[in-house]
DNA sequence: CTCTACATGTAATGCGTTACATGATTGA
DNA sequence: TCAATCATGTAACGCATTACATGTAGAG
């Protein structure tokens, strides 16, 4: 079991769905796993299949459009799921390319840097901004269908995970052009190879 | 050329070393990149002289022990990872096991996933702690060697970053703990499935 | 007339992890 | 005697991304 095995089964724990769904739902971000390929989930849910944890129901499609499966979760899939989430998580490292850009911003053009951070910036400000909004509306639905506050709140804890994490990435993007500016004044133009 | 040819080239840059000096450096967590295996710094290595931007002196060890390869960028290496440095990047999403685990928090026993939001907070925390040590010990190296400052500063930074991130995590732990513990006193013990 | 949405897949390639392989010295 | 440190590698496996493959309907 993988863990992209184990978002599916997340997300079907919540929702049958098919294949398709699932995909176009992380790609619209209403789960924040990051997008995952459909070549990557097709796969995925004949294997959970053979395994027992989901099975489908075929829908016909309207037109000639290839029959849509649409997924739900067995007894024992929920079983499994419910395992592995009270199940101890090591620690994992962040990985972020543009970090490593940064460890090796000493030998760069600080005005240029500048334009990467500003670029950064915008780009988590942007995905700040979507989330804080989704937060947003989706408190409006708790209260419309209360009953399904049990997953809806928790959805918003994890909204609130990413705003604070995009906060503190801009912040320390704030940072830097604080410090490259500093660093302009300071060594004015003395190296200047292409 | 791979991101982790990127940050070997970044390392190198700061300092020559050898593989198992690079290795080395990554686990002790001198730099944040998180551990990378010597089962890929050894071929990354050879990829990366094959390709002119590093090169190695062999450095004779004392007893039987095969000889060290002691790397440093080539011209062609510096000026690669200069590029590299001051491209754009797209921006990456958030990889963690145990957020993804949160999704499904709310079919799983409160009391259980308690014990888990507080042994994640104690791994964060040490981490915290670690990097928040590290960056009090390497302002004292500044003052030692001042000459340094230039990549001494931007590692410092790049802590600091770290550092905003653990806290962001606890943050979020000590939440989720809370709305943990109100769910325990709201629910009470409704369903009991093993 | 081209692009996007719908809907499902297979195949090839690449990167990362784990296991395998060697071999002396030093400390518990 | 068992593990860790030093020091370098190869081989196998698995997960993820990209490219390939099919086919209609509707919007611009």
């Amino acid at each position: 079991m993988t863990t992209l095995e184990y978002k599916l089964l997340g997300m079907l724990a919540r929702q049958p769905m098919s294949g398709y769904d699932l995909a176009s739902h992380l790609k619209q971000r209403l789960v924040p796993f990051g997008p995952i390929s459909h070549t990557q989930i097709y796969p995925a849910l004949a294997s959970l299949e053979r395994k027992g944890l989901v099975s489908y129901h075929v829908v016909e499609q309207q037109a000639v459009r290839p029959d849509k499966k649409v997924y739900e979760l067995t007894g024992e899939g929920r079983a499994a799921l419910r395992q592995w989430v009270e199940s101890p998580t090591p620690l994992v490292f962040l990985y972020d390319e543009f970090f490593v850009k940064a460890y090796s911003l000493w030998l760069a053009d600080p005005e240029r840097m500048g334009e990467r951070f500003r670029e950064q910036a915008q780009l988590h400000q942007e995905k700040l901004e979507f989330y804080e909004q989704a937060l947003q509306s989706k408190q409006l639905a708790i209260s419309a269908e209360p009953e399904k506050a049990d997953f809806f709140e928790v959805r918003d804890v994890l909204f609130q995970y990413v705003i604070g994490y995009e906060r503190n990435y801009l912040a320390w993007c704030q940072s830097m052009l604080q410090y490259l500016e500093q660093r302009k004044h300071q060594h004015g133009q003395e190296e200047g190879q292409a």
